[in-house]
DNA sequence: GATGAATGAGTTTTCATTCAT
DNA sequence: AATGAATGAAAACTCATTCAT
């Protein structure tokens, strides 16, 4: 698992005192697992066979998730999380506009492995108002990364300044849906990624 | 229900006789059900829902297609013949380039009802390989109607030489899934399209 | 099928007019049907399938056999009058020990073919009273014709005296069953066959 | 439950740890209740029928049989090992005969409880390599201990020599087929049994 | 009478969730 | 806290039987 892996979330859910060594260990086990097997199977994938993979009881898996819509939504905070500290660490780049297209594109290469995230991605993206609770809290921290380095781009002149963040995470999901298909065809991906990147520059003024 | 509707489908079941009135009456109920409850719920529906829907017993459903695959294929094929009818209904149009974006903009439309459709789309358009029987036909069809169009647009140096059919509709599925989750805001569905058409042109010469 | 087959059966149903010439020949094609099928697939298979082998509509079936039980009883019945039939035949032969065998041998062959028939043979042959109608009508013309053929084997001392005719069908049965698994192994058969005939002969005076 | 019924089968699942108390303690109720529910009306009776004989939910009759036919053939192999351990029990005899037949008696009437029993044991046993698993296991080692009796029963001149296990076995099932019928009546039990003892017996010599 | 579409209770199996050990 | 057995409400699919055409 690479660094910057669910699991390894910082964010504390509010309210509860630490957890015990095993159990920390426990919860790691079982996002590091649901991402894997969600990522494969989609989330139609048994909690069963996520605690099977972590080597928890299913008993376990639901002490800690209370329900598997958590468990969902846990692990998609932890690749939200894992997006926005890609942004920041690009935040300070000397070039913004390669800046920006290096994290389109790694963002996209990201989304691509399992449409659900994609999907999630852009419609918590867009529609942040229907989420509560560290979803939210996720999507507005990666909104304003984002931000930040759109911003950039913006104001290097190298990215349309008609572009919002909303808009651009909806783009970028979509990018990804349509490159997820081409898995095999690297011709495609190129091709998918530069529309869009050409989309996104700045008119040729006359 | 719009024309063209799945239901409506033109295509024909080889070697099968015409239905009788009331079972043709009953086969349309349950397809236009089942492509309304898709649309709303996905592919993971219940058989059961969609035949209250449609107002007729299980057994009536499982007669006309025989597993619930055979369903969501003859309603995903019945949403490809639609596609097809309206790109050859824009094929001999006086202007290539105009014809070909008003296409776009339509087939990115209906497939933003739901993911689930342009997922299908998008994978069985890339991917015709891995497809057989009618939804193989049917995607064959599509792209080809969808190939004139693109190719009359490229000879009249109005999208890019180097997009083949396959992207654009990788491109179409990807900017439907973008544009979907704003689908209370127009502002975003224009830019994504705009995004996405400004990719598609041709690069300005110098 | 051979003559003697169920649908060949002139048992008639008592207070009903004579069948329309194409009802009485849907009547026999569904029996004839129902006789393979349930040969080859026990009571279980469907009646849709007997429908279609004997290519009439499923109504149809229904119509001649207003439940499934009753196309059961009467494929049942026409194969307890083939085997009346059979002892019938036997009844006038010179050796009375050898037509006594030769009947025993030809119905344990029958009742091979399938299990369904040997148990419903014996469980009517033994338990009389427990049915009515046309399957106990069947069974005492099928009791008096073997019971014809045992008294005279037994009064020419070819046959146990304290054998009766309940206790013989039994006997039919059960090797019937005995054989039906060793389909493949002649040697099996020969053996049952053996054992039960010399266990029927009469102990020798000393 | 007579002591040696299928629930008591000592065969171990190779590799799984030892159930706990609770769950074995259900284990055996939903086995106990299958084999009387197959008893009555055979093995297409419902599992749901046996789940609530058992007093267990359905889930809990699925969690420890991942298939009805995984819960059939338990049962199955259940029998099989309380008859070759019957066998084991007379193997060391001081009359070789009188153990054979002593078996013999027994083995059919424990199968003629219901014919499921019978036409499963007769098929395995004489069809072995249509078997596996489990099943197959439990046919080899019954076939062996009856093999014993048999061996030592032709020994000592009580049974035919060219009578083999798979015969034996067959002509075990024929008869608890001929004599399940009659239970009724011990008249044609006792008849049965006396023609197929006599018939195993060896021809007197002149 | 024949046809075959429609019905709906019943079947096996899955799976999120609970709870005794 | 962890375990994993138990629960029971679905889900997809079947099939004897009915009834409109």
């Amino acid at each position: 698992m690479s660094p910057g892996a669910p699991a390894a979330s910082g964010r504390d859910v509010q309210g509860s005192r630490p957890l015990r060594a095993d159990a920390q260990r426990n919860r790691t086990r079982i996002l590091d697992a649901a991402d894997a097997v969600f990522a494969v199977k989609g989330p139609t994938a048994s909690t069963e066979e996520i605690a099977q993979r972590a080597e928890v009881a299913i008993g376990t898996l639901f002490r800690h998730f209370p329900t598997k819509e958590a468990l969902v939504e846990a692990v998609f905070v932890g690749r939200l999380d894992a997006l926005a500290e890609q942004a920041r660490s690009l935040a300070g780049a000397a070039d913004p506009g390669a800046a920006f297209f290096a994290f389109l594109t790694e963002a996209v290469r990201q989304s691509t492995i399992k449409h659900t995230f994609a999907d999630a991605l852009a419609d918590a993206g867009v529609n942040l108002h229907a989420y509560e609770g560290t979803v939210a809290e996720a999507i507005r921290d990666l909104q304003q990364s984002i931000g930040e380095l759109l911003g950039r781009a913006q104001q290097a002149a190298r990215v349309r300044v008609d572009i919002d963040v909303r808009t651009l995470i909806a783009l970028i999901a979509g990018a990804a849906h349509a490159i997820g298909y081409a898995s095999q065809d690297p011709a495609i991906e190129r091709l998918v990624l530069s529309v869009t990147f050409d989309g996104l520059r700045p008119p040729v003024s006359p």
